[in-house]
DNA sequence: CCAACGATGGTCT
DNA sequence: GACCATCGTTGGC
């Protein structure tokens, strides 16, 4: 009873995107996202480093598109992938380190009619279940790019859970693919993939 | 069930 | 011109 309506409106602090970006995409796990009256719980993270780590965006030098990632912790960078579909990630660590946390996948909680629209299927496991998929579900384009989370149009809502989290190799990596840098809700059906 | 493949266009060399 | 932090479809079992 209690604190489902006040739990939703209360917002992380600016504190919370300063930590580290591995720490970072584990304290992500089981807030949520909210963008208008849509809102999810995020379930999978993966962490993408500047120091030794070539599948980071940002690990050969400030680029056009990779710029939001030098800037300060809790903004977007919002790119598309394939032609076709938007990845949104949280810019981490100090301003200049190039570090963010990809948002893979989440478990959808509000606003399911318009997801159902936009992604074209009635089925919740797959409205949000991988990155290119919550961004069309939740209407987050490039226009999205280089926000703050805080006070803006997308934000993040705390959560007491602290879930049980689960770890694995990145998706989708040519290089950087070794490291165990992926960070999920162990158990939760709205993952993009649960072996691994 | 699952592996293979094509769509599609911005970004960087 | 090659690469790509993906996804939906297809065609096999």
């Amino acid at each position: 009873m209690d604190t489902e309506a006040a739990v939703k409106k209360v917002q992380v602090t600016k504190r919370f995107f300063n930590q580290p970006t591995i720490a970072l995409a584990r304290a992500l796990l089981g807030k949520y996202l909210v963008c208008g009256k849509l809102r999810g719980k995020i379930v999978e993270t993966e962490a993408y480093l500047y120091r030794d780590d070539p599948g980071c965006h940002a690990s050969r030098g400030l680029t056009p598109r990779n710029a939001p990632m030098f800037g300060s912790a809790g903004r977007t960078y919002v790119y598309l992938i394939y032609g076709m579909y938007h990845c949104l990630n949280i810019v981490s660590g100090k301003e200049g380190d190039g570090e963010a946390v990809l948002i893979r996948a989440l478990e959808p909680v509000e606003g399911i009619e318009l997801m159902q629209k936009r992604r074209k299927t009635k089925k919740l496991e797959n409205l949000c279940n991988g990155p290119g998929k919550l961004t069309q579900a939740f209407g987050i384009n490039k226009k999205y790019n280089n926000l703050a989370l805080l006070d803006g149009k997308l934000q993040i809502h705390d959560s007491r859970k602290k879930p049980e989290i689960q770890t694995s190799r990145r998706i989708g990596l040519s290089a950087g693919k070794e490291l165990e840098l992926r960070f999920f809700i162990k158990g939760n059906r709205f993952v993009s993939k649960l072996d691994l």
